[in-house]
DNA sequence: ACGCAAGCTTGATATTTATCAAGGAACGGG
DNA sequence: CCCGTTCCTTGATAAATATCAAGCTTGCGT
């Protein structure tokens, strides 16, 4: 792989206490890979057989069951996917398709086992970086369970506009449908919630957002840490 | 603690791999207690101060926002549960409360996570339970994402069916008001549910269950081993 | 046995969300 | 520049789910 893009892979959580020589000898089975865009990367049911790293572009983790389809997870550099099946050698769980062009790397399964083997470090790393994932789903599931479509909308705005510096305004980082489907709702019914959110000072032009009345955003939202704090 | 207690922890596959003495020191740290039913265990937001195990007994984990509450997981003998917070250090996600007279473990959190640092193979260990509470959350996520009640409620009487040793015959293991909770539905709806099911041979008695026809329940649920299958 | 409380069910209704059908804006390829 | 997509929005309607208000068991304590 190019040395370029290594400094960015071993400054992840997730390798960065390893031991220099199993990072080079891991590095050395890996694939680095550039995908067009729409490209299924991984289908749910299959086995485990890498791991993914996403260096560049953006990856959609979603799920298919009955005829429905919904995202489960968007994956942004420098993000890793699919963990938990490869340690586990079980197969995917979810289906993972590549939502621009990207640039992935890949490693092969028995190697990430054996670098966990091998590795303390690597694996205590690990155990951090999946007990960070498994808050993240229960997160994202508390929210389902507990939200009604319009405060998900609503809270996730907020995100996305602290995420992007809280100018006032903000980008939807995704197509309005991928977004509905991450928030577990149709595409109509993000239409529909955005026009329940005008009276709360949110203009929707494209993708760009404005929130003119983040008070009173803030108080239909009612965002809880609990739920929406990322990392905690 | 008990020693008649002991030999059911050990075997949970978090400690089976643990050296005797790191198990030892870890167990003369830790408290074992009986709870009243209905006790509130953890709240949610309270920082992880132990690990918990379900010796005897059920604890419903739940979560509350704005005026609405969820359960989000049933823990049965042997059981743990929080062991992500716990590692991270962080505060809790969900509230515990136990559900019937239940005796439990707790672990002081600076002991387990003294134990994950010194005991390598704990470390591994805890790395595959962590592995397996990721995948069951997500499955969870899916169910509710891609199933409507009733088909979240045909597979899980199918799960409970299976479970019991498929007689043909179940019994409901917890509250209907706690089962439609999980299910994510309100009691009424999970009344109208079971009546929804009548035609497909599913008679209910208070908390039995007969299942009459399986086959056309199971044409209605479309049961998933990437949702439905546990440990997978 | 009686009365009360808890848990469940049912009916009526409201709200939320999905579906279906159509139309409009934006954008890329020829 | 025009055509044909694709994406999004809107309106009408349907389905799913929640809420509110009784009422019905059941089981427990007295």
């Amino acid at each position: 792989m190019r040395t370029s893009d290594l400094p960015q892979v071993r400054s992840l959580r997730l390798f960065e206490s390893m031991s220099e020589s199993n990072f080079e000898t891991l590095m050395q089975a890996a694939y680095l890979q550039t995908f067009p865009t729409q490209l299924e990367l991984i289908h749910e049911g299959d086995p485990a057989d890498f791991l993914y790293i996403v260096i560049e572009g953006c990856v959609e983790l979603y799920a298919r069951s009955n005829g429905r389809e919904a995202t489960m997870e968007m994956v942004n550099p420098i993000g890793t996917f699919i963990l938990a099946a490869v340690l586990k050698d079980a197969v995917y769980l979810m289906s993972a398709r590549t939502c621009r062009k990207s640039k992935i790397l890949l490693l092969p399964s028995e190697n990430v086992r054996k670098a966990f083997e091998e590795d303390e470090a690597f694996a205590r790393a690990i155990v951090k970086e999946l007990a960070s994932c498994y808050r993240g789903v229960v997160k994202e599931h508390k929210g389902l369970k507990l939200r009604t479509a319009v405060e998900r909308l609503s809270n996730r705005l907020l995100r996305y506009h602290e995420d992007q510096g809280g100018t006032g305004s903000l980008e939807l980082p995704y197509d309005k449908r991928t977004i509905a489907s991450l928030l577990g709702m149709t595409p109509e019914n993000l239409s529909r919630a955005f026009n329940t959110l005008k009276p709360y000072g949110v203009d929707v032009d494209g993708a760009t957002v404005k929130l003119s009345d983040l008070k009173s955003l803030e108080t239909l939202a009612k965002p809880n840490p609990l739920i929406d704090e990322r990392g905690g």
